[in-house]
DNA sequence: TCGATGCTTCGGCTATCATCGAACTATGAA
DNA sequence: TTCATAGTTCGATGATAGCCGAAGCATCGA
């Protein structure tokens, strides 16, 4: 009998495995698309349609459609704290997950959030960015200056105009989970992990569904050429 | 795969409505026993203790050995405050329980909070035992004054130094549901609640499991002559 | 109009897990 | 010691719910 909110099923949404990846998928507070959420849970669209639909009669994500596309993102911010206050129950009682082995500092290093680049890697990244003026960094709003425009242009033959897009912006700030700092997200983010792909300066790991980018030897040289640590 | 706490696993911990109720049960902070924890989740001894174990292997709860008994606790101030967020997202989702039907309103104004009285009458109570000086509040510590003990022996038979108790204090602040403050709990707050029973003032709700208190219309009026609001 | 793609619905399979009866251990009281 | 109470372990049962294959809508591009 009780009363009172029925903490449960909330919880129960997040209980399962599936739906959970999904949730913290979407931790980073961009919107994502049915497919996009299935793949990232390790299962298929039909039962990431069944799950997509119970967390939305259950208030954590909404739905937005564009097209034929499906976005959800999480309804309220709200809903990331708590998301946020499990995981560190969750570190607390060492609950961590066992299965990402030895990738692990790879991991830390570089990985793909979504389309951009995430890790240690990313936040220098941003930080450098930041350093030479190439973006302006206020509140959580990240804006590309003129010479950033320059920059893209001259060194990495992106067209920051060509960039804009109805439902995403140009330049994020994203958290990073094993950094706790931001890293650049957007079509900007995306675009130049896309060069960083084309240049061949890295690579996505072969291992299906892993989210570690590996740097090749020469790849690596030319990234810490434009946003090394020291510059 | 993804690093990171795993969320699913705690979550799904709390998804679980008899564990569910065991934990809102502990959001008082008081620590209770496993066969109070069965009663109030509904459910038998052994199946309680079953939930317990994963209760604490999940790092949600901690026992304490006692005797015979075993008392467990929240094992963390941020464990309630998840559980709260969780009510928050529950309540904005319109998700409340939708059982309790037509006495809703009845359980708001008086209900059992355990062993004492919750809901609008028992804010009221504490609030009023404040303004008299029964009491003195600091901070999270409720004390009883010596004019406080006079009244206890004198209106209402209770003998406050007869109260005291190894595990328990004799007043304790007890934040309400749903008044969103403190009524009074601890060993005083049990003793006045058995003496408004034995007075014949109030009775808990006959329907199993119910937490509701009916007040008759004497025992209210009398209970207003004491810690009515405008005294 | 015709495919291709994104997403949903339906039906059946399977595994997980909550539940309880019964039996067992441990503490306290007479 | 003997009984009562608190709590746990074990085994069987049953229901819930996640999962996927197949088929069905809806939207976009040509």
């Amino acid at each position: 009998m009780k009363a009172g909110p029925d903490i449960s099923r909330i919880a129960a949404l997040v209980g399962d495995p599936a739906r959970c990846n999904m949730l913290t998928a979407l931790m980073t507070g961009r919107a994502l698309t049915a497919s996009e959420l299935a793949q990232e849970a390790g299962i298929t669209p039909q039962t990431a349609s069944s799950h997509l639909a119970k967390l939305e009669a259950g208030g954590l994500i909404e739905p937005e459609k564009q097209g034929r596309h499906r976005y959800y993102r999480l309804s309220d911010p709200d809903v990331a704290d708590v998301l946020e206050g499990l995981q560190g129950i969750a570190a607390r009682a060492g609950h961590m997950r066992v299965r990402t082995g030895p990738k692990d500092p790879a991991l830390r290093r570089a990985r793909i959030c979504y389309d951009h680049l995430a890790g240690d890697l990313g936040v220098q990244m941003l930080d450098s960015m930041k350093r030479q003026k190439l973006v302006r960094q206020s509140k959580q709003a990240i804006e590309l200056t003129g010479e950033g425009k320059r920059f893209m242009a001259e060194e990495l033959q992106i067209d920051a105009d060509a960039l804009t897009h109805p439902r995403r912006p140009v330049c994020k700030a994203c958290l990073d989970w094993s950094e706790r700092r931001h890293h650049l997200a957007g079509t900007l983010g995306a675009a130049m992990m896309d060069r960083f792909t084309e240049l061949k300066w890295a690579a996505r790991d072969s291992a299906p569904g892993s989210r570690v980018v590996n740097f090749s030897r020469n790849g690596e040289k030319r990234f810490a050429a434009l946003f090394g640590a020291g510059d």
